[in-house]
DNA sequence: ACCGAAGTGGATATGCAATATCCGCTTATG
DNA sequence: CATAAGCGGATATTGCATATCCACTTCGGT
């Protein structure tokens, strides 16, 4: 056992719980480029605390992130059961986007960055593929265009957030709409798409 | 007459333009967030030369984008002259993208930003009203679906923009199909757009 | 050719914001 | 109660962008 368990004092325990719920609720509502100045403040902590437990905002964006993503990861995999290829994936990137709408970290986060831990890297390939897989299934089953590629996965979820970036208008969320236009747009049309006449 | 005309010294009229070109390039490349030293050293300039003729970033930024944007707007306008708006507003924003795909800066002003000058402003208000008019003239003429509305116009642009901001796979710049798959989306269906049975 | 105004360069002052540390004090726990 | 563990938050450090200043150069009219 390499593994160090350091067995923290009872107190220690209980500021790092709340250092994560912190910085959960701090990451979801201002994104990974909150401070831990910000988190440990929004904690009711000192700074040093929360650098005690976690040498830097990676490692804090990590702890906070890594199971929710591979929750992502497991509701891909088991989208992978579904009968009809083309609704297990429609379901999985609603499932998957909704999560995204009301955590502004987990956005960033899921968009292709540069200072991820391989760990996050791992997961986000993993949801992708679990996404071709799908494509795939959906273009035997005749319910998908055959142009689509797992490559249309980055850029679809891409597209989506931009949307939920966007300074919401009303209290509703057109992001549903876009995502339905879209993937409607990658079914297998009635009369192969056809373009209006003039 | 209230406008000042300094005349400027020849070197100092083929600093100025040469401090233009050189920004055009860089926002270009890089991104409005590229700096004023950036571009004078690019420019082949000392910071102080640019600083003498711009007095900060935002005021480059407006001489070098305002003509750009400004014939954005001129060229959405042109396209209400169409007969057929929901081609018109096809082709509209195909062009202005085009110029938004080879120039992060102008992207990064297309999009809704604070830091805005009251010109880019109103020109980009007036770009979305012209698109308002074409939407509500391609509905009139049968080729619109009734639920689309001006308020699509911001969300489809920021999602192509995000698209552009993806780091490209090839050389091919996929933007073109995701537009064209989202336009196709807002026509009036054959069909009336009916879902797959099952 | 000369001179004053205009222009130039770029080192650097200024400001700001995030990261991370340090250490005197407090608290848990055996 | 002893002591190791933990805590707080002021602050050092770092990094970056903005903007200025001024000694020096160049232009252009006479």
């Amino acid at each position: 056992m390499s593994e160090e368990t350091p067995v923290l004092r009872r107190d220690a325990e209980h500021n790092r719980r709340r250092t994560l719920a912190a910085a959960r609720e701090v990451f979801a509502a201002r994104g990974l480029q909150a401070t831990l100045n910000d988190v440990a403040h929004h904690a009711g902590l000192g700074v040093g605390t929360v650098y005690r437990r976690f040498p830097n905002k990676e490692a804090l964006a990590e702890a906070v992130y890594a199971g929710k993503l591979d929750d992502i990861r497991a509701t891909a995999q088991a989208a992978l059961a579904g009968r009809d290829a083309y609704e297990a994936l429609r379901a999985f990137l609603e499932h998957a986007l909704e999560q995204a709408a009301t955590d502004r970290g987990l956005r960033e986060l899921i968009r292709q960055g540069t200072s991820d831990s391989e760990r996050i890297l791992r997961t986000r390939e993993g949801i992708v593929e679990s996404c071709g897989h799908l494509i795939t299934r959906a273009q035997e089953q005749g319910t998908m265009r055959d142009d689509v590629t797992v490559e249309d996965i980055a850029p679809i979820v891409a597209m989506i957030d931009s949307v939920m970036d966007l300074p919401a208008a009303g209290a509703v969320q057109p992001w549903r709409r876009y995502l339905a236009l879209i993937l409607d747009g990658l079914q297998t049309g009635p009369d192969h798409r056809g373009r209006r006449s003039s």
